[in-house]
DNA sequence: AGGTTATATCGGAAAATATCGAAATATGAA
DNA sequence: TTCATATTTCGATATTTTCCGATATAACCT
């Protein structure tokens, strides 16, 4: 198989796949660090974390140390695919996408060491509640 | 998780795999009968069927029976989600796919049956000798 | 009807992916 | 240094996907 194919269909598996897919979208207004977007998803960090592997593998987004925290946005709209610009495109009309981003407005609101501090300390029951 | 994310996911996924996404690439210019596809990719006309059926669920294609035959085409521009004509317009730039297309045209050089007879007895065998 | 042919579905084993808590790593603060 | 914290990686399991030969189905032809 040639490698421009494999590329292809590389981008394509990392996004189809629902968390990743909300993170890429998630991120698209601006960046966030790690433990706000597992915050503002409910889902465990390393599931973010993982996730965001994937999209950094695809070329979809980058990441910026600054202390402790990662943010992560994504690519700038130059350097952006068609592929990406399209699936952003699509994503951004979606009503669930656009409840996330609105969710991550209210987790922006808060200090990110609170926000932090809470992710760790969260168990699986704590998600399944705070989803109802 | 919403319906709408959860049918982009599943046509995201629909695309991403090797042989689903050389075949919706390969009937852009034209629909073509299961056999004519088996036999271009090299591939057993089970796999292809099976692509096929994902990639009708995903709403990539259509079928139209003739006789025996059944003829596999695009959906028609007009109802193609900007999704797919990125797709179709990203693929039908890879050097691969345009070797996929090339092969379909000498396929189509030979009646039908006997393409389709051709592809009833193709073992692994031969499909491997064919690919050297 | 019986035979042939094109396609679809099945079976089921191998490979890949998902998931998430636990452990490891890295950075900063005291 | 030692402690605390943010993130990554690991481990282990569960689930899904892939692949293709074999079989079933459907349509045509005598």
């Amino acid at each position: 198989m040639s490698d421009d194919l494999r590329t292809l269909v590389e981008q394509l598996k990392a996004v189809s796949h629902p968390l990743r897919l909300r993170v890429l979208a998630l991120l698209e207004p601006g960046e966030l660090c790690v433990c706000q977007i597992a915050e503002t998803l409910q889902v465990p960090q390393s599931s973010v974390s993982e996730a965001l592997r994937e999209l950094r593998r695809a070329g979809f987004v980058l990441e910026r140390k600054e202390g402790r925290w990662v943010f992560v946005s994504v690519v700038p709209r130059k350097q952006a695919s068609p592929l990406l610009k399209g699936l952003l495109a699509h994503a951004g009309s979606l009503p669930e996408v656009l409840a996330d981003r609105a969710r991550a407005l209210e987790v922006k609101a808060v200090a990110i060491p609170i926000v932090c501090s809470k992710v760790q300390k969260s168990s699986p029951v704590d998600r399944a509640v705070s989803r109802v």
